[in-house]
DNA sequence: ATCACTTGTCTATTGAACTAGACAACTTGG
DNA sequence: CCAAGTTGTCTAGTTCAATAGACAAGTGAT
């Protein structure tokens, strides 16, 4: 069934990419099958063995793809049964209280939210206006990537003002959550003041963030939220695939 | 000056994509630096020892990723001196007798022509129509990557009327170019009679065999070739890697 | 001519990708 | 329950990417 010459295979070439493992071009030309529409959501995919002999590959190969396309959240694997397609989205609703982790536990997934990064910097225009801060005042930026059960949601920048959130980055790093952050610092109850909304495609850095290819949909949402007496608190820019994601605005 | 852990490296993680090769991603991430614009054409990169301390990486994985550069046709290394960028472009005059090997040979470069496929099939409604045959007819289609010291410049599909040149594959593959193959029919002299250029972007397929990554622009160029009675003998769909070349018409 | 610098080549080692095969664990349908 | 089919895991071996170091061969300037 398999050809003694691992090099030259038969049906092989038509993906072998210089300089790509071979999973990874399985993983990307079955993403391709999958968005383009010729599965279902839910529909089944062939067993390994199938898609081993299709490619002319081991079938330890195979399962590294779908290990990848499993992270990448196009694919859910059941022990026994099979792998099954999986392109619904998660409900994101927006609204007045917008809190990651209780929309994705609602929806019975498992949160998670992760600090890629973080510094000091001045606030550029934008984010002076939105915070009520002085051009060049000292905020902090904070970099977070969001998951559900381990599929990336999102990747937001978000600024709150340096005067009073100096630590933020370690806050948060500690308690994982911006609703626990803030009620370290002491605000209890803060609200989406506003929010917009609008689209665009990911670059290298956050396609690899969220495991996206490059040039995949994003829904990029900026939005300001407040205190309970309408003082400023903090400003998002977040990026979130649009291939997994749904926002719900009620109206 | 290198860490000792190969994993979690400092500079490397931000190319790093899953599945892909360090040396692939660096010559990507040169690749991008170059077309970009940020080194002149002649301009002396970086010796490689520099390269692989600024990425954090083996002066052999850095070698490698020239070598692809090389291949690529962006770089040229000279053995004592240095790597210099390459974005000069190779003017291939379109007239009346316009000869791959000819035109490449005139500009000091090595041609050569591989034929990466060939098929017959029943003639497309334009391909009929270019050759003066009816639709449906058996053609001769062949698939040709052509090359300029061993730099891929262009892929190309032909095809000629089954009914004369029914074996036209096997003697190209012989003779390893069009003129000779033409000769070998008895057509010794040949003159393009009309040539069509328009543009677009490679597709996975094409930037395989050129060498070039996907959404790199193309010059799609289609032609007639005629015996000098007006004979249609070829039709041609071309497909030019627009970085490496420029097409001259005069007038 | 010499010397610093750069590319080319060689050897050796480590770890990961891929192959190969076997068997356990689980699901599904009869 | 049983049997066929499918995924999960384990061992073993080969190939190749990447590291590390050393030295040859060539270039360019003083």
């Amino acid at each position: 069934m398999l050809t003694r010459t691992p090099r030259g295979s038969s049906n092989k070439n038509h993906l072998l990419a210089r300089g790509v493992m071979l999973w990874r071009c399985i993983a990307d030309d079955y993403e391709q099958t999958i968005l383009v529409g010729k599965y279902e959501n839910g529909a089944k995919l062939p067993p390994e063995s199938e898609i081993a002999a299709r490619y002319g590959v081991n079938r330890h190969t195979v399962r590294r793809a779908m290990a990848e396309l499993g992270a990448r959240g196009l694919v859910r694997t059941e022990r026994g049964s099979g792998s099954y397609v999986k392109t619904d989205k998660l409900d994101y609703r927006i609204g007045q209280r917008t809190r990651f982790s209780e929309i994705v536990a609602a929806a019975g997934h498992e949160a998670e939210g992760r600090l890629q990064g973080h510094r000091h910097e001045p606030a550029s225009e934008e984010v002076a206006g939105h915070l009520g801060l002085k051009i060049g005042a000292d905020v902090v930026r904070l970099e977070i990537l969001r998951a559900a059960d381990r599929v990336p949601i999102s990747v937001a920048t978000t600024w709150l003002s340096a005067a009073r959130y100096a630590d933020a980055a370690k806050v948060f790093r500690r308690l994982r959550s911006i609703t626990r952050t803030l009620d370290h610092y002491g605000i209890s109850g803060y609200a989406r003041k506003w929010t917009r909304i609008s689209a665009g495609f990911t670059d290298a850095v956050d396609a690899g963030r969220l495991r996206l290819s490059v040039h995949r949909p994003i829904l990029v949402v900026e939005s300001l939220d407040v205190a309970g007496d309408g003082e400023p608190i903090l400003t998002t820019r977040g990026r979130f695939a649009a291939d997994r994601v749904a926002l719900i605005v009620e109206s």
